[in-house]
DNA sequence: TATTACTGACTGACTGGTCAGTTATTACGA
DNA sequence: TCGTAATAACTGACCAGTCAGTCAGTAATA
């Protein structure tokens, strides 16, 4: 005779983990207003009134799945890359590159666009650990590469906030597959576009062809 | 004795605009789902029902909001502009970040990214009528200017939409002043690094520096 | 047996959409 | 030129559906 299986189990551990993903899920695709509580409920494999033991009501169940979502950016301590400033470089866009296009990060990117009026502490938070981190990371490496000639004379903070931009930029545009132009293009392809033009961009007339192939 | 006003008065030329215009702001304002029909009501002047006198539902307004916020890039022909390449870029590009940065494109920017899985229409006429028109703007000009030797040997293509891409984020970020390094800056300056870097990033090594200064 | 974790039916506030009724405007006849 | 009938434009109270949040009760575990 088969022992009665419970009808759910205990684990008061797990349980806003699993929350905080199916949350991140339904917000994704419906944004925070038509997502209802009910729906995340069922994903977790919880009910409703679970959710209601671990976060305080919607908005904080919301508040709570960014967070969450930008941790693992807060933990990476970026080992000092070696190499030329290229190299280094090149190293870093790539690392950031998958951060960037990873499901989770892509549907935080727009949902704190599209909230930045009902939650202007996520947009900072944004900022702070996406945005400027990078901005810390790439900042030495361009210096660096200027001072030793194979970068051209430019602005540290203003070349590394256009990486930037266009690195957000094309990882949600690749999402999509809109504009038409990048439907086709894998996240490979599309990585490997931005890092060629913006090596190209910012190297030095006397290097103006740092040799970004067969890197990846 | 003064003449009663009327309550109100029948303006039915003019009622759909002033609904469009309150439309997208209280949707660029909430979002979709939490924008209330009253509140646009309100704001346009009239009172509820007036609405569905001129746009089925909800969505349908939405989508009428959209396509009406973006018939000013519609009309724009742009006049072949006279000029070295890089002059005529920097043209180009002005007048498109003119555009870019206007309330209602950074609003529709906003609201088609974020609705784009409820709307996905909207994202694509969005990128024909945006991404794939600034394209077909800046393409050519490259081309001339790759031709010519001002610009080094590149895939208009791709430069383009680098352009183009870099342009939208710029744009977005200002508005909100986040990250906190453009808080400061007013939409002429970020412009002003926006094309100093990117002529700089496009230029051939024996045209390292073509002049952008002045030309503002 | 006591305690903790969890369930899910229920409630009440909210809002998209409707429509019977009201007001402005126009057309027309005297 | 004035009343008045006809029509188009508009209003706003109402209804029906939805869903965040509650909580009395039940199941698992210690």
């Amino acid at each position: 005779m088969p022992q009665r299986q419970p009808k759910w189990r205990r684990k008061p551990g797990e349980r806003p983990r699993q929350i905080l993903r199916a949350a991140l899920e339904v917000f994704g695709e419906t944004g925070v207003a038509s997502a209802r509580l009910d729906e995340i409920a069922d994903r977790a494999g919880v009910s409703k009134g679970t959710i209601y033991l671990y976060f305080a009501n919607k908005e904080e169940l919301f508040r709570q799945a960014i967070r969450h979502a930008l941790a693992p950016v807060q933990a990476t301590q970026d080992p000092p890359a070696a190499g030329s400033p290229t190299r280094q470089l090149l190293d870093t866009i790539s690392r950031q590159w998958v951060f960037l296009t990873s499901p989770d990060t892509i549907t935080v990117s727009r949902l704190v666009q599209a909230e930045q009026w009902q939650f202007p502490e996520l947009a900072e938070l944004y900022a702070t650990e996406v945005v400027s981190r990078f901005g810390e990371e790439l900042r030495p490496i361009i210096r660096r590469g200027i001072d030793v000639g194979d970068f051209r004379d430019l602005d540290p903070s203003v070349a590394a906030r256009m990486l930037t931009a266009l690195a957000i930029q094309s990882a949600l545009w690749r999402e999509t597959g809109v504009p038409s132009s990048l439907a086709r293009k894998n996240s490979e392809e599309v990585l490997r576009e931005l890092t060629g033009f913006y090596l190209q961009a910012i190297a030095s007339s006397n290097n103006a062809s740092p040799q970004a192939d067969g890197a990846l």
